[in-house]
DNA sequence: CGGAGAGTTGACCGACCGGTCATCTCTCGC
DNA sequence: GCGAGAGATGACCGGTCGGTCAACTCTCCG
């Protein structure tokens, strides 16, 4: 039904908008409820708890991501090199686009929710892992290509790009921590001297 | 006087512990008040608010790090680069420990406090920050002596400190995630590849 | 036209939140 | 021996939390 739809839609963009610029623990149901202009029990009749509100919320987030500027960052016809420079850049974009808008970095939903969440929800630490696996494997791709084509000496392309990752959140983390989003853009290029040596053959 | 120290004392330790371990919203001081068998009323003697008690924390943790593992990691005693790998094995042995013990990795207290409170608390995001300026200029030194040294080819030390920092928090984020410490051991090296260039002259 | 079921409403629940306060005890300097 | 102030006590506050529920409306199918 198209009512139901909309519903649910506010529900889910309100809720990964709130929970996003601020936190999961600290946005209410009643908050969520209130900006989507929805009741209560209307909410409930969508999600049966918080919980399963914050599981949707991170597929929804991913799926737009692997669709959107992900899509484009690993775009195959990009120079695999390349594909770095341009999420570091959309990464830069995005969060300074949030930060003129609302005065502070929001960060990466991601790894917001993961630090919050995953000490005392399992459920939800399982599924942010999986995000981070579907992220890794994106940098591994690109690595292989990347090995390749020659562009770089070998290497242990699965760990180099789960590395990458990390220094990706890593920046993003502390870019946030001193709202100031210019942090992306001069430490992200690092990301291209990551290495990690293929472990050596017996 | 003695008794007094003894409960702030309590009031602190416990509170790390359990922020350290959670978070800090998911955390009541009831439960503080609780497992460190301190009344409320006196809890509230010793610190006006939870806010001011998150701060106290932030500078307790930072202590016990600049006198204990830090000091010894950046010891100007140790050959600089052999201190990266010194701090990289600390983290990982401090979180295998608490993982064995808690059946969690609780992750970086700092990083943790930072994603979840920095959007919404501009003192206490502040203090992190100002903490991560400290433990960026501990990587700075030793990158400075690398240098000098010529251990390293010249480059620009600000910036690849940074980047190790941002690194460092990353990795701890990605094994959070996934609750495994072994992602500490087997991405942290990666951080002596890390580099930032200086800007060219003109 | 009637009924079923999806979707909506808003009052309500117990638990818990951070924080307050009047009152009491203990210790120490004079 | 006494007054003062640090420290301890636990009842109490208004507000909010995630979640429930019975009753209502709307839409679409037979």
């Amino acid at each position: 039904m198209n009512a139901a739809l909309d519903t649910r839609a506010r529900i889910l963009s309100t809720a990964r908008e709130l929970f996003h610029g601020r936190s999961y623990s600290d946005v209410g149901i009643k908050e969520i409820c209130d900006l989507a202009k929805v009741q209560k029990g209307s909410f409930y009749h969508f999600f049966p708890s918080k919980q399963d509100l914050a599981m949707a919320v991170i597929d929804d987030m991913a799926d737009d991501w692997a669709h959107g500027f992900v899509a484009e960052a690993f775009d195959r016809d990009l120079p695999p090199l390349e594909r770095l420079d341009y999420m570091i850049d959309a990464a830069y974009y995005w969060q300074k686009a949030a930060k003129d808008i609302e005065g502070r970095m929001p960060g990466c939903l991601f790894g917001n929710l993961a630090l919050e969440v995953s000490t005392r929800d399992e459920v939800l630490r399982a599924k942010l892992n999986a995000v981070f696996d579907k992220a890794s494997s994106r940098f591994h791709e690109t690595l292989d290509e990347a090995v390749e084509q020659g562009l770089i000496p070998p290497l242990d392309t699965g760990a180099t790009a789960q590395a990458m990752l990390a220094f990706l959140e890593g920046i993003i983390l502390l870019a946030k921590t001193r709202n100031d989003p210019e942090v992306v853009r001069e430490l992200g290029p690092a990301i291209k001297t990551l290495r990690i040596e293929l472990a050596a053959e017996n």
